[in-house]
RNA sequence: CGGGGCGUGGCUCAGUCCGGUUAGAGCGCACGGUUCGGGACCGUGAGGUCGGCGGUUCAAAUCCGCCCGCCCCGACCA
């Protein structure tokens, strides 16, 4: 395609809004233009792209047996009401003013819908379908251009089975193409096991995307490949251990002492003698002492997920009202009223200092074992880096990641809030069993960008790019290098390329040059007048900035050679 | 939803604190000319209800109130 005849509307001042490189990026390169918070128009180049990924992906599906559909966005609540999940969405759902309708945010419901009527026997299955389409989401808050939209694209796929061993023969299925999937997106991924949290169901991984502009935190390990989502990562960190000898609870003078910092140096004790104190209050009204090691960080998922509760932090008045003292003085002796639970690290640990639910106070030589009441000890703390791997003792990375796919084991919630039944080889009525398996598309557009781009703009990786070749006619108003541009260009595109042309006769080299760096093509074939006049163009490399002047003759070869 | 920032030509911004010619700059755009291998230059020109509504005032981009929108941090995130 030609520049002057095309809507490919390049930018090289800094958008203000941006600050991630894929969102400043997509904007610049002009891929993308914002609409609305979290709603992004997508512009010539950057729907090639996200077509070239959809292809990918419909190849993918479609070689595990998957058959695409295309489903209502618009969809009556009713049937989102038989799930439970108008309110198991809440906010999060778009909902139509003037018609009892819902914009979907996904589709299990509509595909019981289907399933109910056409799935009535054992012999049906299994089947996978699978859609390329806009959900909805009303997300509080919109960030990171196209990582997190109200409105974005998303393959979706479910799966329906007789049996569970069909349902992991499925899953596993998708398991694989989704490997192939990012790996044929240029993508260096890594997966973790994932809790199913309100979608319900029996298992779930998600894939991930390392990158600093991510909003989900992994542990993961250079050497064996452990890797997990921090809220339910685990290091093989040593639990503290007893001291010997009895000494008597003692308290002692702390004055103006709050954070463990300020305990370690004033009392002159490392961290670990320390429990530091956490206060929650559980779905509202319990309140709730977590205890942990020094200076670990509680997550507050796997304390969430270990209580199987909503948690909040307690408001400094609640603290004061509950313990009778602030926050840097609380502690588990002689607290009454409250759930404790503690981190594992501290189970049965003795020779402890914490808060004496005193101000300027706290309690030393405190036994866990003898001296605290305690209702539980779980894994709550976070993983930090450099800590050892469970599997292998390697120091483990703590990174941001992009969540790209979520594959889930759903089991036959959707299908018994449905009532979508099938008949079994005894004739009996059993509920089918699902999975379900999503793709952010534009996710990994921008995942793509994140991992392949330099100071001056994107590196597509060939599978994804938008054009294979960036042909650059230098001078087009010089008669000989217009007339052999446009025969390099028909050229090309004969023989099967995909070509974006910059014909321009009105901006210069270098800004032609600029954009060519930033749009990301692969490969730029350069045509001037002095590699002209020896029957020669340049051909320069993006992801290397590799430059070799090759006879016009011999282009196809070595375009071929550099593309593959 | 809490905290912070911002809203002035297509883009990036100045001007707002301390009200007062005809609201500016760079980039982009149009026309003419010179350039032509890393975001060229000269000249001419078009383009703005200063986010919206209301108020104060002789006078509002500027002060006050309400509203809307966008970005960032947090909460939230099947």
């Amino acid at each position: 395609m030609k520049f002057t005849t095309s809507f490919f509307p390049t930018q090289k001042e800094l958008p203000v809004d941006a600050t991630i490189p894929s969102h400043v990026l997509m904007l610049r390169a002009g891929l993308i233009r914002p609409l609305a918070a979290g709603v992004y128009s997508h512009l010539p180049i950057g729907l090639r792209v996200m077509q070239k990924v959809m292809q990918i992906i419909r190849e993918e599906m479609n070689a595990i047996g998957g058959q695409e559909v295309f489903l209502p966005a618009l969809n009556p609540i009713e049937l989102w009401q038989e799930t439970g999940r108008v309110e198991d969405f809440g906010d999060i759902m778009f909902h139509v003013k003037n018609r009892p309708m819902v914009l979907a945010p996904t589709h299990e419901e509509v595909i019981c819908s289907i399933a109910k009527n056409f799935l009535r026997s054992y012999r049906d299955m299994p089947q996978i379908w699978y859609q390329i389409q806009t959900k909805f989401r009303n997300e509080p808050r919109p960030r990171s251009g196209v990582l997190r939209g109200r409105q974005f694209l998303m393959k979706d796929s479910y799966s329906m089975d007789s049996s569970w061993e069909g349902l992991d023969e499925s899953y596993d299925k998708h398991a694989g193409a989704y490997k192939k999937i990012f790996s044929r997106c240029g993508l260096k991924f890594f997966i973790v096991g994932a809790s199913s949290g309100a979608m319900g169901g029996s298992g779930s991984q998600e894939f991930m995307v390392e990158s600093a502009s991510g909003e989900d935190t992994c542990a993961v390990c250079p050497k064996c490949g452990y890797a997990a989502n921090v809220e339910v990562a685990v290091s093989n960190i040593p639990p503290l251990p007893r001291t010997d000898g009895e000494l008597k609870l003692e308290e002692i003078h702390t004055p103006k002492v709050r954070t463990i910092d300020e305990l370690v140096e004033f009392l002159n004790v490392p961290a670990e003698k320390l429990a530091k104190s956490l206060v929650y209050m559980q779905n509202n009204k319990i309140p709730i002492l977590v205890l942990m090691v020094g200076n670990d960080q509680l997550n507050e998922t796997k304390l969430a997920n270990a209580l199987g509760a909503n948690i909040r932090p307690m408001h400094p008045e609640e603290i004061v009202q509950f313990t009778g003292a602030h926050s840097g003085s609380l502690g588990p002796i002689g607290l009454k009223n409250f759930k404790i639970v503690a981190d594992k690290r501290l189970k049965d640990a003795n020779g402890l200092i914490s808060g004496a639910n005193k101000d300027d106070y706290h309690i030393e030589n405190i036994d866990f074992a003898r001296d605290v009441r305690l209702d539980g000890y779980y894994d709550l703390r976070e993983v930090k880096e450099n800590e050892p791997c469970v599997e292998c003792g390697e120091q483990l990375r703590v990174v941001n990641a992009i969540e790209i796919g979520h594959i889930f084991k759903l089991g036959t919630k959707y299908a018994e809030g449905l009532k979508t039944y099938f008949l079994n080889e005894k004739g009996e009525e059993k509920p089918i069993i699902m999975g379900s398996y999503g793709i952010g598309v534009e996710r990994i557009v921008a995942s793509h960008i994140e991992q392949n781009h330099d100071e001056n703009g994107i590196i597509w990786d060939t599978s994804i790019a938008p054009f294979q070749i960036h042909l650059i006619g230098l001078n087009m108003k010089n008669e000989t290098v217009r007339e052999a541009s446009e025969n390099v260009y028909q050229l090309l595109i004969a023989n099967g390329y995909e070509v974006i042309f910059d014909d321009r006769d009105d901006v210069t080299a270098g800004f032609k040059f600029k954009d060519a760096d930033l749009l990301g093509m692969p490969l730029h074939v350069i045509i001037g007048e002095k590699n002209l006049s020896d029957g020669n163009v340049e051909i320069k490399i993006r992801r290397t900035g590799k430059r070799s002047v090759v006879a016009i003759d011999d282009i196809l070869n070595k375009i071929e050679k550099l593309l593959h």
